[in-house]
Formats: structure tokens, sequence, C-alpha cells
DNA sequence: CATCTAGCTAAAGTGAATACAAGCCAGAGG
DNA sequence: CCTCTGGCTTGTATTCACTTTAGCTAGATG
């Protein structure tokens, strides 16, 4: 064993027979694996909430913005919602639901690893309070930063909450 | 300004005219935005090391496993290691690189996104010295954990870093 | 009423990602 | 030397994300 697995417990070792079918990262990567969803809601947290800018600062074109969007809209990502500037009609604008924001930890991971592996792009996150640079982090609910190894995957089986979880 | 999204600091804001092309979550997204190679890192994570298994738990054809594994060696993420069983003759694993072990808090950010938003898998990480559910948080380097709209998006200047940071 | 614009939609086509089926190769066991 | 098995490679076909181009629509403006 490296240091770069987690430990597989229960039923999951030796775990030739686990359905990878309802494995929750493939279920996310279902509604938000393209390219384009992953970084329309990257521009969602930048403040983007307009089509044609959406489809501009990603650089998609408009019928893919479309679809994504409406895609992203249907399973609550985000929601659309009418806006009216004076002397303007009716408008839609794109807005991040919770369930849409609750993926920032994602997309801050996949930002520091390309800022580390792929060199810098010179964009950094910081914390607005105190400055310091803000990192996406294991962190269990005691506290601790586990390493990988120290990770275990643990089967639920149907009711049993861990501690701390509603 | 709702509470969903971060604040654009400096030149990002307004921010027309910045380039997306060098954004750290897009270039990561060139390497392992298909679903294949999250799911195969997924496996590595989980100790798969072999060619049939990879492409057995993932279900993918072997083509793809072969072509995304490829890939991710060249890329640096994962490295074919020759091994040998006693009896067997030489054959080749494929190990996850700190490179590839790095992905790891992206990929625990995914999972616990599906398990909260997409109904629950079964599965959960957990602590091993503690027994705590492990999560994928946003973690200041002072310690802190803030909210989105208490995170701040800088545009570094070269060679200015921020404190405590390398 | 005619025009203009933001916000889309429709149609057609390209390229990449994937599946499926089949075959190749290197060596250990017989 | 023949077979078997793990680790691939080489087809062919399909599906899907995406692009390009074009057009449509509701309402504000002239």
């Amino acid at each position: 064993m490296q240091t770069s697995t987690i430990r597989l417990t229960g039923p999951l070792d030796p775990r030739g027979g686990w359905a990878a079918a309802n494995c929750p990262i493939a279920r996310t990567l279902d509604l938000v694996g393209t390219r384009s969803a992953l970084l329309l809601l990257r521009e969602a947290f930048y403040g983007t909430t307009r089509f044609a800018d959406f489809a501009e600062r990603v650089g998609i074109s408009e019928p893919v913005a479309a679809a994504r969007l409406r895609e992203l809209a249907d399973h609550g990502l985000v929601e659309r919602v009418p806006y009216q500037e004076p002397g303007q009609r009716t408008r839609m604008e794109y807005r991040l639901t919770d369930k849409g924001a609750d993926l920032f930890p994602a997309l801050v991971a996949l930002m520091q690893w390309g800022e580390r592996w792929l060199g810098p792009a010179g964009v950094e996150l910081r914390h607005h309070e105190c400055g310091h640079p803000v990192r996406a982090t294991l962190t269990c609910t005691a506290g601790h930063q586990p390493a990988i190894a120290d990770v275990d995957l643990v089967l639920r089986s149907s009711r049993a909450t861990a501690p701390g979880t509603p």
C-alpha cells in the first residue's frame, strides 16, 4: 500500500463487486462533467449573470451557452430571475442557487491544482477579512486535516449516520 | 451583490477584459476534464493499479482506458511501474504521482456534492484516527473557513506573494 | 409604424470521446 | 512448442459537445 490511496473498509475491501454505477462522483459528472458547464459555474461565481456575458467570457458559442444554462437551471444549480433596468424591457438573469454554490469547493480545488501544477495563472483567492490565501483542504468534522492515507472510505448501512452529521 | 459570488478586486472589477484563456480551471479541465479521466483517478485513489481493473471498475472500454491512462501518464499524474508477481511475467501497474494525488480534494468535493444533492450513494469518507467525516472545505492559511462572499479573487502581480505562501 | 437590440432558437456540420469487436504480443506453464 | 492470460492495439461505428451561420421575438426607441 502506498500513501496516495485511501483505505477501503468493510465490504469494499476486497472491492471487486462494488457498483460504480451509483458512485456520487459519476453522478455529479453527469450534471456538470462538461467543460462548458464547469466554466459557466466559474463565471457565475465571478458574478456574471447575463446570457451574452456568459457566452463571451467562457468563450463558448451562444447555442452551447443556452443549452448548458438550461440544463443547469433544470437541475436547480442556477435559477432564472427576471429583472428590469430602467427604460429597458424585462430580461432574465442567471443566479446561483444554494445547490450550485455548493460546488464552489470543487472549483477552488481544480483552480488551485492548475495554479500549482500547470504554472501560475496569477489569480489567487484570499480571505477578505484576514487576507490569507484560501485553499480547498480536507478537513474532518473534528478539525483535523488528514492525509490521503488517513482517510477511510466506508459504506454506510442505510440509517447509520456519522457523528455530527444530520 | 448576492452571497454566492466572490468579490473581484483590482483589475478584475469591472472584469470585462480578463482573459479566461489562462484560467487555471480551464487548463486543469484540459487535462482531466473528461468523465473517464476523473473516474480513472477515482479508481487510482481506491487503490486500483492494474489495467483490466481500471477498465472494468470505471465501466469504460479498454481502448479508452488505454488512451486515457497514457494521457495521464504523459502528463505525470500517474506513473507506469513494472512489477512482478511470483511465477508471473513482468507487468505494468499505474500508480498516482504526487501531482495526481494532489487532485484528491477536487474529487472529494465532487463526491460530497453528489452525496448531498443527488441523494446518498452510501459511501462516506472518515478520518481513520478519529472516525469523523472528512469534507473538502475552504480554509484560509490562518485557519478560518470563509463563506463564498468572504473570498476575494485577486490578481497577483508577478512576484507579490501572500503572507504565508512560499 | 419601423427599427434596433438582448436574448435566445434552429439547422448543419466538425471533431473528440466513447463503444464494440477483433487481434497482437510476451512470457509462464504444460 | 503449444496454449493461456494480462495488457494492450487496431479497426469501425456511434454519440455528443461544440462551432458556425442564420433567424426569430419582445419590447424600448425613433
